[in-house]
DNA sequence: TGACAAAGTTAGGGAATCCTAACTATATTA
DNA sequence: TAATATAGTTAGGATTCCCTAACTTTGTCA
């Protein structure tokens, strides 16, 4: 279920997380592209793919484009799973703003493991469950945490939100 | 406000955070424990001391006890900090066992930047502060948790879910 | 089709992090 | 106080990950 275990370290994940989003439409993904979506070389993408394409992950023959074997598939679609869960949690329920979740989103998922993401998800669900129930928690907590930010800066005797 | 920003790998924070912990009693702490602590090898501690004090975070001396600076402590402080509101998050609010949320709180507490800290921290907040109101959100997770999980089990059961 | 641009690779190197093995300093204790 | 055990350091090496510069391959278009 889980995709053959391969051991990954966060930086093998990026790449392969980066493959399987630009492979999304076209199914292929380019040496350039992925390097632009990491803020990394293209030479540092060439020696990424020999790894992955070792760890049989990847299908990658020099000068080609890239594709992601069945395994592969399966575990970038787990890490963009765990990416989009983490994300929609700051988004959905915390009120962070997207890009600062987006980015919180990129590195947490490497350090999150399934029990905690499974758990993370029913949280979300239980969220979106309530607010059909006439109680959002979402928005309570949004008010109670503008509650606690006033009384906090009260004490500093600022009236004025400038941040 | 947050203590001087010398910046810190991960690696870095741990020992910071090792030796801010083994020196919460006697106020210093042995290379020896720091290497125990962290599961390192006596020489990776030297290493790292040596670094931490270039940085301005350890007093160290060859063949001495080490102690932290002011900076350091505060340094050491917010990383523990940020530690102890991500392991009450899971065990409080997600309702993981201590084990994995201390493990996984100390690999998170590097990737999420003091925003995201803060309101988790809120979050813990008003999830305890429901519970004062009678209405205990944590207790209501978890049997809303329950039931997802029963009716998940359910379906594969009834539809043969082969996924 | 041949020249040029773009994409990709290779070579070489640097930083961070960890290790083991051997050495040095310190502490204990007979 | 001298022998030994413990703690700490140094030296040397491996791995991972990234970089730049130079080279090769591929694609485009006049």
């Amino acid at each position: 279920m889980t995709a053959e275990n391969v051991s990954l370290s966060a930086s093998l994940e990026d790449y392969l997380e980066a493959i399987f989003n630009l492979a999304k439409e076209s199914n292929i993904a380019r040496s350039k592209d992925i390097a632009k979506s990491l803020g990394v070389s293209r030479a540092s993408v060439t020696g990424a793919l020999r790894v992955l394409k070792d760890k049989g992950l990847a299908n990658y023959k020099p000068y080609d484009y890239v594709t992601l074997t069945k395994t592969g598939r399966q575990t970038a679609a787990e890490i963009a799973k765990k990416h989009r869960i983490l994300e929609s949690f700051f988004v959905d329920v915390l009120g962070i703003g997207p890009n600062t979740a987006q980015e919180a989103a990129c590195k947490a998922e490497h350090a999150l493991g399934p029990e905690i993401i499974a758990r993370l998800l029913c949280f979300i669900e239980f969220v979106g469950h309530s607010s059909k129930n006439g109680c959002d928690l979402a928005e309570q907590f949004q008010e109670f945490c503008e509650r606690q930010t006033l009384k906090s800066t009260g004490k500093r005797d600022k009236k004025n939100g400038t941040e």
